[in-house]
DNA sequence: TCAACGTGTG
DNA sequence: TTCACACTTTCCA
DNA sequence: GAAAGTGTGTCTCACACGTTGAGC
């Protein structure tokens, strides 16, 4: 009998997160799991506790394939008959054939050149194999490719496994890991209520269609010839929600890569109803390369008439007015663009240093800090004043606890959808309460995972300093601007901000050394702040 | 021999 | 699983 | 000035341990 006093930490603390994840799956998604899943969630159980974890040891690691000596375990003992359960329900494959590539991949060095000569060990890893692979194609059992007794093998329920992870996360870049990170506090999240009807997918052909959408990608960036791919594009999804979007991200994608593989037409029937408007503006600048200037005018009209968006605004009217001057027509006039403040700055230059530190240091004075903050500062600002918003639990957007955004946030009904909340926060602006909110979520929420927060970037004081020498009307704008358009305004700040402590004001500075130029989301903002009378300006630096 | 890299772990 | 920004070259009016 | 392509610094969990491959 152990009397120590400390708790023994649970060695098979895995295991626990394991059939957790599994049951968190099976409860929410009971209409939608097909027999063979159910099966296995049932069989999992059933299985003796040593077995089950086997399979969860071996579903964390790398691949499907493992030595019999790299399996290895002080609490799963006796490993045999954990293995002879898995084998047994046809979930372990104890001697699968393999081929000359997995058993490089599972081999060293110095194994494969005593198989395969000496010789071996003058080349590398990839080249012995690149030589080899024309006299060894087909598969054979490890013992028979290397001669040894040690066997190797194969975890052959892998792909339900899979499918319970993408089940759970509505992904595939999250891992098992999760539940151990985050009980260690290395990942941290929001907690926010998540009931049984939360979950990632809501019928079968979403499932199928993420799939489709992957396996596509795939092959894109294994760089395919454009007709694999087209293939591949699955058809367009029946809703209108995050996989829709995804679905036209694809589209996007496909597009350009048809650009880069010379079928024009392709890439135009990807941008055409597209809803990303990026691939809209694409369409429009691929007909004005394509010399189909009508068509060009027409759609860009529509997409004009159509998006509020100043981002379309800007980059399409440029091509209007290229394309009207191509015509010979009567070009439409830019409204008024207002100027910004600009002013020059001649510096030493120093070629290990990026040029927005010479023009901080050059600027900072004991009364007046300057900090390089980019988007860091008022993304943060916002993002911890409109917390309770951004993780408000609106239905579908959160359906696992490892989330570090709610579902929705790119869609652009992101904000509309909790308007109320927003307008809660941006009302703390009002009542002077923003200061104390933005305070007590920093310290309380410090690290956590969320949108536009930058936690490494800031500290209390400087938070305070900001707080203190912004004034809250300028808070107002800038944030409803952010709110207004989050995608597109959450990005182009200046370089840095000067705080003036006798006067309690501040200025943002965009540094811009030689050949360097404004731009366009920079632009966007340096006019937002002209129009406004908000303190934006441009630093012009030329070397001294 | 050793730095760089990959993998597994809590 | 990037993303935002800077730096470069090329083309055009 | 505009467009397109490329590069860079960030995100990095920290740590132990084994393997790799180039230089000695
Ligand atoms: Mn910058
Ligand atoms: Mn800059």
């Amino acid at each position: 009998m152990i009397m120590t006093g400390a708790p023994l930490p649970d060695a098979l603390y895995y295991l626990r997160n394991f059939q957790r994840a599994i049951q968190w799956v099976v409860e929410r998604n009971h209409d939608l799991l097909s027999r063979p899943e159910r099966q296995f969630a049932d069989q999992l159980n059933a299985l003796p506790t040593p077995a089950q974890a086997l399979l969860a040891r071996l579903s964390m690691r790398r691949g499907v394939l493992f030595r019999r000596s790299k399996i290895r375990y002080a609490e799963i003992e006796p490993l045999e008959s954990a293995l002879d359960a898995l084998a047994e329900i046809g979930w372990l494959d104890t001697r699968p054939a393999l081929t000359l590539q997995e058993v490089f991949r599972l081999s060293t060095r110095a194994e494969l050149a005593q198989r395969f000569g000496d010789r071996l060990s003058r080349l590398t890893k990839q080249a012995a194999y690149d030589a080899l692979i024309e006299s060894h194609a087909g598969e054979r059992l490890f013992q028979d490719w290397l001669s040894t007794d040690e066997p190797v093998h194969r975890v052959s329920i892998a792909p339900m496994v899979l499918q319970f992870r993408l089940l759970h996360f509505g992904n595939f870049y999250q891992e098992w890991h999760e539940y151990t990170l985050a009980h260690l506090q290395i990942f941290k999240y929001e907690s926010v209520p998540l009931d049984v009807a939360s979950r990632p997918f809501e019928t079968r052909e979403e499932i199928e269609l993420f799939y489709a959408l992957y396996r596509c990608y795939e092959a894109m960036s294994e760089a395919a010839e454009l007709p694999e791919l087209i293939a591949l594009l699955p058809k367009a999804p029946a809703g209108q929600g995050w996989l829709r979007r995804r679905w036209d991200r694809l589209r996007y994608h496909l597009g350009q890569e048809a650009e880069r593989q010379e079928g024009a037409e392709t890439a135009l029937e990807m941008y055409r109803d597209n809803t990303q408007l990026d691939a809209r503006v694409r369409q429009v600048r691929l007909l004005e390369c394509l010399g189909r200037d009508e068509e060009a005018l027409q759609t860009a009209h529509t997409l004009l008439q159509e998006s509020f968006s100043e981002l379309i605004v800007q980059r399409v009217s440029r091509i209007v007015t290229r394309l009207q001057r191509r015509q010979g027509s009567k070009v439409t006039k830019r409204v008024n663009q207002l100027a910004w403040a600009s002013s020059e700055l001649g510096l030493g230059y120093e070629s290990d240093r990026r040029v927005e530190v010479l023009v901080q240091e050059h600027l900072s004075r004991d009364d007046a800090p300057v900090y390089y903050v980019e988007n860091s500062l008022l993304c943060s600002l916002f993002g911890l004043l409109c917390w309770d918003a951004i993780f408000q639990p609106v239905r579908g957007a959160f359906f696992h606890p490892f989330q570090s955004a709610p579902a929705d946030m790119d869609c652009p009904q992101f904000v509309a959808r909790r308007r109320e909340a927003f307008d809660a926060c941006l009302n703390r602006l009002e009542t002077g309460e923003h200061v104390a909110t933005i305070l007590r979520t920093f310290a309380q929420k410090y690290g956590t995972s969320a949108p536009f927060v930058h936690w490494l970037a800031l500290d209390e004081p400087t938070l305070q300093l900001a707080l203190q020498c912004i004034p809250v009307e300028h808070l107002k704008l800038y944030f409803a601007r952010m709110l207004d358009d989050l995608s597109e305004n959450t990005s182009g700040f200046p370089d840095l901000v000067q705080f003036f402590l006798e006067t309690r004001t501040y200025r943002f500075i965009e540094v811009k050394g030689p050949g360097d130029r404004v731009q366009d989301n920079q632009r966007r903002w340096l006019q937002f702040c002209a129009r406004h009378q908000l303190p934006m300006e441009v630093c012009q630096v030329r070397w001294a």
